[in-house]
DNA sequence: CATGAATGAGAATTCATTCAT
DNA sequence: CATGAATGAATTCTCATTCAT
């Protein structure tokens, strides 16, 4: 039992965890995680039912780790308008600094698509199950929200935003923004095409609907 | 078996229901939709067992009651910016726009507020029970997102509006922003006390983030 | 309140229980005893839940006394080929004997056929009921067997049927052949169509199935 | 997972329906289908309610299986006075015929005798379940009936049997008066000790019970 | 008498989890 | 490690029967 064979050993438990994984992303998009049982699952992913309990200790967990890596996923995929890349061209940064925005939510946008699933299981099972996924859930926003918050901050600090509104608040507003648009756009389907959505959406966040030029009558 | 009877008993039966819903509220509201069983809700409204299937066929369907009577007071508090409004007083219109916006948004704040649980329960459960409720809640945004689109296009033929922005893209993005930023601040007891939130989103959404007077990059 | 209300009264009271009655034969006939419920019935008469219990104490009475009046019409169908009869026309009774046997089946057969649903009713839920039904069957088919064995009793006193059979048995025998062959020509629609079923029955009652004038092998 | 183990498994699984089917029967006898439950059954059988489920997909499952092999047992009886045995034995079966017949009905009777309960329990519950069950029923008579129809056709090819009969009508009148005949003297308290009991209903099904050497009287 | 709302004992069935093989 | 049979708690929904109006 050398370490060789321990490898052999790891990398055969790594697969079956991601075949459970695999199965379950499946069958839980397909019936709903309540409807889903873990026979279903172990049938999906062609082991008996005892197995499952070899790699997840209870038909939740199985369901964190999924929601958790789509979470990652999107974390990941919005830093990038970061304070490093902006301090690394100090010139370049008011130049570019809303194209950089718009690439991290056109990124958003592509994941959003390319795990239709998965943001159906996110959207559909990941509020109303028991705390530790809520706080998870929250986590996820809160994690978000920095990272643009931070952005915007940065915006700030470079003169291109304005100061007078809490850049939390905004970072907030905008990822619902993104997420309703896009939620509606991809599972709504009477909404009707719409050239450029994450651009408009960009541009709506960060110029506002009132016409420009205009008071706009704000109080 | 008089009209007088009649009244009675029909009068009895509301109030039963009634007593069924809110003690349904609350359950659901504690223990979440799944969690709850029919018994909680019928201990809590002091019935009998069978007596639930006397006005609920099945217990979703108290459920879905319940969600679309909160939708549909979130409706009626949407509608009111309208363009009735805005006729009637043509040259007020402009100078109290946005003022009526910001109206409306503080009040569905604060019907958010006042039915916390509901709010809880429908952001937790409303969107992975099954078809039917699944198709509600996308009619009730569908709904939410016309009434503002309308908004939006009167404004635009007020001139107070851009019209290079598909208003029911702005609609929907208004909409999420303010259920993000107010989920966050209701149910997040992490996010930071913020003067004016409603109004700050508002203005967001009207203003933009960029600093007015810089063309901020706009592509 | 003098005798003509009281008639009156009794007619009412009359009238609702046969109501019930024929509510409860078409919804049993239906559904099956089982899967009829109070209500279906009731709603079916056209009165009250309440009213039921007015009637009948339980459930299962109105079904008794469905059945109890199937067998009536049964049993008083099947007594006719009676002594009386053969007293009042002495020369002629074995002339006729086995005519009148034949019309006895035949009035059976047309019975079977015009109370069809009954008749579906009580083979298929009259054994499985409880005790109470149980002996209620049993003395149907003890009335039946009687008036059958008197019959037989009376064939042998004019010599025309054998005595070395117990007329008992024989009498049980002739009603299972009939009962069967019935029930299956009325429900198994796979059953061709065939001549004078019921002369062919009795025909075989009386004389057998073994060519006249061979002896046949009898032990 | 080699054959042994595979074996090993499969005659567990096979001693535990086994095991539920006996417990099933027990119970169903008692307290007949509905009134039995699958607790009872369980408890019986000294498993788990769940177990239950493992090996019948529903309550009525089982008792569909326990008729059905009382069916099969007793289609198997009575296939015996066949062809092949007569073709076999050509000048034999003459002489031979009615006593074969006679020891296929023996069979019967003592097949009836000895499982009292399974008989009972046929005749109490197996017409008013569904209509699958009634299919089975049907399909049953209509087995025996046809073995009985080819006996019949056989006699008739041997010169014995009469051909003016329709050997179906035959063959369903002679199961009738079998079954009702050993339903009486099984369950039937009050019916009186005879001798020969189905010799008699055999002798009456091929002789009939008119006087030989007379008419009798048919129109 | 008639009504129909209320009752609550039940029963079938499901499924996460365990554990002997 | 893997298996899959066994477990039994838990839950929804039904319906005969009662009884206040």
């Amino acid at each position: 039992m050398g370490p060789r064979t321990r490898n052999r050993r790891d990398q055969a438990k790594d697969e079956r965890r991601a075949q459970l994984l695999q199965a379950a992303r499946q069958v839980f998009s397909t019936r709903g995680y309540h409807a889903a049982t873990v026979d279903d699952i172990t049938r999906a992913a062609g082991v008996a039912k005892g197995t499952f309990y070899l790699y997840f200790a209870e038909k939740r967990h199985i369901f964190y780790e999924l929601i958790a890596g789509f979470f990652e996923l999107l974390t990941r995929a919005s830093m990038s308008v970061s304070e490093v890349d902006a301090v690394a061209a100090p010139d370049n940064a008011p130049a570019g600094y809303l194209e950089r925005v718009m690439q991290a939510a056109e990124r958003l946008a592509v994941i959003f698509r390319e795990n239709r699933d998965l943001v159906r299981l996110t959207y559909r099972e990941s509020m109303g199950m028991d705390d530790h996924l809520e706080s998870m859930v929250r986590e996820f926003y809160r994690g978000m929200a920095r990272v643009e918050a931070d952005n915007l901050r940065l915006g700030v600090r470079l003169g291109l935003l304005r100061d007078d509104i809490d850049p939390l608040v905004a970072a907030y507003a905008h990822i619902g923004m993104v997420e309703r648009v896009l939620l509606t756009w991809m599972f709504d389907r009477s909404a009707p095409v719409v050239d450029g959505l994450v651009r408009q959406v960009i541009e709506l966040a960060y110029h506002g609907m009132a016409r420009p030029g205009r008071g706009g009558g704000a109080p």
